[in-house]
DNA sequence: TGCATGTTCAACCATTTGGTTGACGATCAA
DNA sequence: TTGATCGTCAACCAAATGGTTGAACATGCA
C-alpha cells in the first residue's frame, strides 16, 4: 500500500529520516542500534521512524524485546514515478548518484 | 545549481506546489493565472512560488508588470536520483549493488 | 522474584508552516 | 494624471513539526 506523495515527500525532507533510510539500506536494525550515531534522545528518534513507517519507507516487527527496522523501498515508487513525469533523468545519473554518496554518506 | 534534498523535498510535500508544477509542465505562467484555480489567497499561492524558486524547482523572471514562472526540471534531478538508489533494488540484485559500492567507490 | 534492557507514551516547548488580511510599490493604459 | 492591475510585504494566527524529559510498559535473564 504505498503511501500518498504528501506523506512520502515530507518523511523523506528530514536529514535525520534520510539517514536512517541510508543506514538500513545496510542491513535491517534495531531502534537503539539505528538512534546511537544520532546526537538526539531515543525518543525522538522513535517518533522518526513512526514517521517512516506510516510513510510506508520502513516496516518495523518486534521479536522479543528488540523492534526491527527494515527498509521498504517500494514506497518510494510513487514518488520517483511522479518526479520521472517532468522528464530529462529518467537513467540513474553516476555523477548525481556519487555526489549523493558524497554528501549523505561521507564517502 | 540544485538544492538540497532537504529544500527539494520539503517544496515537493506540499499538494499545491506539486499542483503548481503540474500545471507549469504544460506551459510558463503568471503569478495570477497560477493562483487562479486555487481556493486561497494570491499572497499565498504567491509565497508557495516563493518556495518552490527557492528550491530551485521553478524560476522567475518579471517582464513589465507579468512576473512569469517556468518549471525547472533538472532541479529535481538530485532527488530522484537518491530515490532510484533505493528504487533500484526492486529490479536490481541487492549483492550485485553492494558489490558495486565496494569495487566502484570502495564504501 | 527482581532487575536491567528496549521502546514508547505523555506532557511540554520553541520554531516552522501555511494561511489570512490590508497596505504598498510598480507598471500599463486612457 | 488617474486609475486599474500585478505582485509582494508585514503583521498576525492556528496548526504542525522536531525536539526534550520522566514515567511507563514489555521482555529477557539471574
Amino acid at each position: 500500500m504505498s503511501q500518498s506523495l504528501d506523506t512520502t515527500f515530507a518523511a523523506l525532507a528530514d536529514p535525520t529520516r534520510r539517514a536512517i533510510l541510508s543506514m538500513l539500506l545496510e542491513d535491517d536494525m534495531a531502534v537503539t542500534d539505528v538512534a546511537e550515531p544520532f546526537e538526539m534522545s531515543l525518543a525522538a528518534v522513535s517518533k522518526h521512524l513512526v514517521i517512516l513507517t506510516k510513510a510506508g519507507l520502513i516496516s518495523q516487527e518486534k521479536r522479543g524485546r528488540v523492534k526491527w527496522c527494515k527498509i521498504e523501498p517500494n514506497a518510494m515508487k510513487d514518488a520517483s514515478v511522479w518526479m520521472q513525469s517532468f522528464g530529462q533523468f529518467e537513467e540513474l545519473d553516476m555523477d548525481a548518484f556519487e555526489r549523493f554518496l558524497e554528501t549523505e554518506l561521507g564517502v
